[in-house]
RNA sequence: GCCGAGGUAGCACAGUGGUAGUGCAGCUGAUUCGUAAUCAGCAGGUCGUGGGUUCAAAUCCCAUCCUCGGCUCCA
């Protein structure tokens, strides 16, 4: 029965009302509170058949949230159409941090139109209008946005397959929706317009672009609060500003967009994480490799990087009649060291990695500090085994992903499984055996992972992990791709245990990805903090007076010889101004010697976050030192 | 590439047509001082670059390079 006694709607309203609901869940839909309350042919639709559960749906879910947004975005579009008139409504859905609506407009918004449209939106809010939901017919509902002038409106709706659509009404504002919306607009506690943009209509840069309003609602100011400082937070550990601050990094006009040069301070950073990544990749087995940064037009002919990547790469250039190309990818220069010499099955799995740095065209738009640039390093490595060899071989490649990713504090990440697109080479055996030796190796891992259907490469399916980082924000560095293309290209073989030919199977693995991205992610993470083994300077030693440079300079000099990073600031400041000087650049130990440490054995350390150790003796300090290089920590 | 905002001393910024400024950093001198800024002096800029308008341009116009926020894509 569909039918619902007077007596058992009013239980479900007053239930609905009392867990504060903002909409309701009706088995596996969400619908306006609204739906509930009257009784139209579309509410019995609605509702279906039979006992259908009905929860509420409150703000505090992300659904809720999602629905709230999506009702703030409409409230800031009829304020943008109360102020701006000849505005035409596009669309405005709620995103993962908030929502926003594109306008087409002439006159891009300004910051000052912001605060305008929030003032108005505070007004309707006040009015607490409620949002009426209407079923139209299509061509009503064309006609009415014709009406209007609303042409957008009238092509999206030109596009729905049902005979019928719904529109929102709210105060002399009608929109095209789907809904659910809140019940009313009062019911909008906190929200804030962000920042404006350009946007293609659809994404599409063949469109027109129209004006965006960014913006975000929350179920109550403490938590848009939090949030606004959470973005405060992410400017505060820009890697770009702490890049110039503690003087790891700089870009420069005159050398180029996206080329990034390393600072005495960001290379001592990057040594030591080269140095780590090599000791590492050592004791797992793999080879290392140099190999050159351009190579022949022919080659990227072969590999098909001429085929599938060339928007992405430089143009040639000639050097005695023959055309030359800046490397973009790796994997020919490994394949050539394989094919240096006939392979035997014996030799497998064999493993080479490589710093390889390449040169990738980005569009100047989307360059953006070290996280995206156009000439990059990468902890590049290829595998080549047998077939049956790819489980054994993902799993240790997972193994040290994740251990190369713990040491850089890394311990929460999502990883996803991405299957074989529409466009794909290789047989559907192989994607098959691989894809599930992939599976298998994350399952018997027991690791948590999506998949990503047809989101893998044309040449294998993939594996990707996304860090976490100390703000939860994701980055994508490590990646494990099987290909099936390479082999087949450049026609690679080992010699077999039955004596005949076979065609092995290349895995692509980064670790890190970007050297460059992974340091800006890195400074980012530890907001310029680096562990004492990362840090640029890892202890400065200050005198008191001058009286005290000769025995501080014997403390330099024996910790300078067992390889720490110290320096003697000797300079005639007083101490607070030493220490605000080596606090400001984040130096993780400062020692501070006057009579009492030229009197006794006894050295007191100042930690950067505060608070003093003491230690017995300078080779006790130095041991504590060595340990936690040691650690990693 | 497209839309918008920017580019002034090493850094952070002020300066709307009339002799380029402030703070920090730097250098010099004084001070020799015990846990986040001692004092004084000095020096530092063809105002992103190239054109144009004007008696006069950091300022107005055009072009161009770069940076930033997005769109698209990704490491």
């Amino acid at each position: 029965m569909g039918q619902q006694t007077e007596q058992g709607q009013e239980d479900i309203l007053k239930r609905l009302k009392q867990a504060k609901a903002i909409a309701a869940k009706v088995g596996d839909r969400y619908v306006d509170i609204s739906a509930l309350e009257t009784k139209s042919q579309e509410t019995s639709d609605t509702l279906g058949q039979g006992q259908q559960t009905i929860e509420p749906v409150t703000v505090e879910s992300p659904e809720g949230l999602g629905i709230y947004r999506h009702s703030t975005s409409h409230i800031m579009a009829h304020a943008v159409k109360e102020l701006f008139p000849d505005a035409k409504v596009t669309i405005g859905p709620a995103t993962e941090e908030g929502f926003y609506y594109d306008f087409d407009q002439e006159t891009p918004f300004t910051p000052d139109d912001l605060v305008k449209i929030e003032k108005k939106m505070i007004q309707i809010i006040k009015k607490n209008n409620p949002f009426v939901r209407k079923v139209v017919s299509k061509a009503d509902a064309i006609q009415l946005f014709k009406d209007m002038g609303e042409t957008y409106k009238v092509e999206i709706i030109e596009e729905i397959e049902d005979d019928v659509v719904s529109l929102y009404e709210e105060g002399e504002f009608v929109d095209l929706c789907r809904g659910p919306h809140v019940p009313s607009t009062g019911r909008i506690n906190a929200f804030k317009l962000l920042k404006t943009a350009g946007a293609y209509w659809r994404g599409s840069e063949k469109n027109k672009m129209l004006q965006r309003i960014y913006g975000t609602a929350f179920a109550n100011e403490t938590q848009l609060k939090d949030y606004l400082n959470f973005l405060e937070e992410v400017k505060k550990r820009d890697h770009r500003k702490i890049g110039k601050e503690l003087d790891l990094f700089s870009i420069n006009d005159e050398i180029g967009a996206g080329l990034i040069l390393w600072h005495p301070n960001g290379a001592i950073i990057r040594k030591t994480i080269e140095d780590f990544w090599r000791d590492e990749h050592i004791k797992a087995n793999y080879s290392l490799l140099y190999t050159p940064h351009i190579a022949k037009l022919n080659l990227w002919q072969r590999s098909g990087h001429l085929d599938f990547y060339k928007e992405n790469m430089y143009a040639p250039m000639e050097i005695e009649g023959a055309d030359y190309e800046l490397k973009p990818m790796n994997c020919p220069f490994h394949v050539a060291i394989y094919n240096s010499s006939l392979r035997s099955y014996r030799e497998f799995p064999i493993r080479y990695a490589e710093l390889g740095t390449v040169y990738r065209y980005e569009r100047s738009g989307v360059l953006h500090g070290l996280m995206r640039v156009r000439g990059f390093t990468q902890d590049d490595a290829h595998i080549f085994c047998r077939i049956d060899q790819i489980e054994d071989e993902i799993l240790n490649v997972l193994d040290f992903t994740l251990f190369v990713l713990k040491t850089f504090g890394f311990e929460q990440y999502d990883i996803y499984l991405s299957t074989r697109p529409e466009k794909y080479v290789g047989s559907l055996d192989n994607w098959e055996i691989s894809t599930n030796a992939l599976t298998k190796a994350l399952t018997t891992k027991e690791l948590k992972y999506e998949v990503d259907p047809g989101e893998g490469v044309f040449y294998g399916p993939k594996i990707d992990i996304k860090v976490k980082d100390s703000l939860k924000r994701q980055w994508q560095c490590s990646t494990i791709q099987v290909d099936f293309n390479n082999p087949e290209r450049f026609d690679i073989t080992y010699r077999g245990a039955d004596d005949k030919e076979h065609m092995p199977i290349m895995i692509h693995r980064a670790l890190m990805g970007s050297l460059e991205r992974f340091f800006g992610v890195l400074i980012e993470h530890y907001g310029g903090v680096f562990p004492l083994w990362l840090s640029p300077l890892q202890l400065s030693i200050l005198t008191v007076s001058d009286r005290h440079i000769a025995f501080a300079q014997e403390l330099v000099d024996l910790f300078k010889k067992n390889g720490i990073r110290v320096e003697g600031d000797f300079g005639n400041e007083k101490i607070g101004y030493k220490i605000r000087h080596a606090s400001m650049r984040k130096v993780p130990y400062t020692v501070l010697i006057g009579d009492k440490e030229a009197q006794t054995a006894t050295l007191t350390v100042r930690k950067r976050s505060g608070g003093n150790i003491v230690y017995n003796s300078r080779e006790e300090l130095l041991d504590f030192l060595k340990q936690e290089i040691n650690n990693k920590t």
